[in-house]
DNA sequence: AAAGAACGTTCGTTATATCGAACGTTTTAG
DNA sequence: CTAAAACGTTCGATATAACGAACGTTCTTT
C-alpha cells in the first residue's frame, strides 16, 4: 500500500478529533479501541481493519466515506487526479470522473472506443480540452462534448481545474481491448 | 463490529466482481493479495485492512466509500437521493450532486435564485426532468440544460434513473434562497 | 475417456493489528 | 508544593488477517 496515503489518512484523523475537542484517550475509549491503536494510527503507521475504521468514523460523526475521503483512490500522475464517482453497465454503459489538474499542467489520454463520446463540465478554474481538431476553451461550468475515439488532452491554465468527465460507451464496447 | 455489515460487504463484493465479468482468482491476483483471503471476504467472514480493501477497489475501478457503504449512500427515504459530489466557490460558483431515483418516483424542486442554471446528465436508467415548459425525457448518456429559477422536477419511469445534477449559479446568488 | 487448466474452498503457518500495562509528561486539584 | 488525574507514547502478549499449499470440482482440450 501507498504510506502516504497511510500518513494522510493519520493526519486527517488526527485533525477531525482536534476539531471536535476530544482527546485521544477519550475517542479511543469512546469508540472502543485501544488508545495505544489509535496512536498508532494517526502517527500514520498501521493498516487498520474496516472495524477500527469503522468504530472511529461513527464516534467522528462523520460518514465512513467522508472519513477516507480525502485520500480515496489516488490515481495521482503528475499533477492530475482522476476518482471514479459512478459507473453504470446499462445501455449505453456510461463512467463519470472527477478529474483535478493543478496549474498549467498536460494530460494526454489515449483514444477510447470508436463511437465512445465524451463530456466535459468545467466545475472549477479553466482549461482547455478535446481532440486535436476540436479544442475548446472552457470556463466554469462550460461544458464540452466530443468524440473520444481519437487522442485527446486537457490542459489547465494558471488557475488549475476541476471538472466532471463522462464517459459514453457505443454498445458493447465498455470492456473491448486492444 | 456489526455483521450484517461484514455480509453486505462480502455480497456486494462478489456482485461487482462478477458484473465486471473477473474470477475470484483473477482478482485476487491482480489486486495482489491471496484468494483464500478473497474468499473469505466474499463469504461475509474476516475484517479486511484498509490495505486490502484499498487494492479491491482500485481493482474493481470503484471509489472506496461506494465499496465499504454500499447501503449506506443510496438513502431509501422517499426514493431520492442525493449526494454532494462537489463545490467549487469559482466565479461562478458550481455544485455537482449525484442522484439517485428509484423507479417510477417523483421529486419537486423549488425554484433556485434568478439566473441559475442546471444541468442534468443520465448515467443510468430514465427520467423526464426539467421546469414545466421544458420538460425533457431523457435515457443514460443524454444531457439536458434549463434554467433553474423556476420549479422544476424529475421523475423515474419503471427503471429508475442514476443522473448527475449540475448547479451553476448567477454571480454571487449560491446563497440566495428563494 | 483421460489430461489439463481454472475455478472456489479449506487449512496450517506467518505476519501483524489490536490489546493492556507501564511509562514519562503535562494539567488539574487540594 | 505535593497528589492525583489525564494526556499521548512505547512495548510485550495475544488475537487474527493474510498468505500459500493442497484439495475436490467443473470445464475445456485432445
Amino acid at each position: 500500500m501507498d504510506v502516504l496515503s497511510l500518513e494522510t489518512l493519520g493526519r486527517h484523523l488526527q485533525t477531525l478529533r482536534q476539531a471536535q475537542g476530544v482527546s485521544l484517550s477519550q475517542l479511543a475509549s469512546r469508540a472502543g479501541i485501544a488508545k495505544s491503536n489509535l496512536s498508532r494510527l494517526e502517527q500514520g503507521n498501521g493498516n487498520p481493519t474496516i472495524d477500527t475504521l469503522w468504530r472511529l468514523a461513527r464516534e467522528l460523526k462523520v460518514p465512513f466515506g467522508t472519513l477516507v475521503a480525502p485520500v480515496a483512490t489516488p490515481v495521482k500522475e503528475s499533477g492530475v487526479s482522476v476518482e471514479l464517482i459512478e459507473q453504470s453497465a446499462g445501455t449505453p454503459a456510461v463512467d463519470v470522473y472527477l478529474m483535478r489538474l493543478v496549474p498549467n499542467t498536460l494530460r494526454q489520454a489515449e483514444a477510447h472506443a470508436e463511437g465512445t463520446r465524451e463530456t466535459l463540465q468545467v466545475i472549477g478554474g479553466s482549461l482547455e480540452a478535446g481532440p486535436a481538431h476540436d479544442i475548446r476553451h472552457l470556463g466554469a461550468g462550460e461544458i464540452h462534448l466530443f468524440a473520444a475515439d481519437r487522442p485527446h488532452h486537457y490542459r489547465s491554465h494558471d488557475s488549475g481545474a476541476t471538472l466532471l468527465v463522462t464517459i459514453v460507451y457505443a454498445a458493447g464496447t465498455r470492456n473491448h481491448e486492444a
